[in-house]
DNA sequence: CAAGAGATCATCT
DNA sequence: GATGATCTCTTGA
């Protein structure tokens, strides 16, 4: 059920189509959170403005270039987080971005998950959790598979939000969503 | 209903 | 010292 370090090592854009329907599960204080995941973005390599890691490795975007299967938080307006999964091989950065879950159990119901600032505040996300595997026993956040297929008709794709200046890049049609 | 502003801070220049 | 992979509230038509 649980998805493996091997799973993070396909390429970004199938993977972000890929985690659709997936679930995504939050130990915390003897708590379970679970929703399932219906909207990524892929932010992939070097050359992608949209990137933090566009602009060179950084002690920020260091953990892009690292290994897969981790997960790279960081604030964002000063307010919110947001939270990712690093893909690809060493030394060549990526991630996605999860923008938003639809709440399965262990949630407030007045908390709403259908934006990224705001589930990482739902399933109390913040900078603890940067860096940390997403995969293995002792993770308190990872992502399961629970056998909910998506067919492929059901994922829409569109441009992503919020990088109008990204230049060439603001165009790719590399978020994905489950229709409805 | 659409559009704009403010909140507020880690990171990079 | 500028800025953003956001959200919410306020304004005005």
């Amino acid at each position: 059920m649980r998805l493996n370090k091997n799973f993070y090592t396909q390429p970004t854009l199938k993977l972000s189509r890929q985690l659709l329907g997936k679930f995504l599960v939050r130990k915390i204080g003897g708590k379970t959170i679970v929703g399932k995941i219906i909207e990524t973005e892929g932010y992939v390599g070097p050359n992608d403005l949209a990137s933090h890691a566009s602009r060179g490795r950084t002690k920020r975007t260091e953990l892009m270039f690292g290994p897969n299967g981790y997960w790279y938080i960081y604030l964002i307006y000063g307010i919110y987080y947001c939270l990712n999964i690093v893909t690809e091989k060493n030394d060549y950065p990526a991630a996605i971005l999860i923008r938003a879950v639809q709440p399965i159990s262990g949630l407030k119901t007045d908390l709403k998950t259908d934006g990224p600032g705001k589930l990482c505040r739902a399933f109390k996300i913040d900078k603890k959790l940067n860096g940390s595997p997403a995969f293995g026993k002792k993770s308190r956040l990872w992502i399961e598979d629970r056998g909910v297929k998506i067919e492929a008709g059901q994922i829409k794709k569109t441009p992503r939000i919020g990088i109008d200046y990204a230049g060439a890049y603001k165009n790719k049609p590399w978020r994905f969503y489950i229709k409805n």
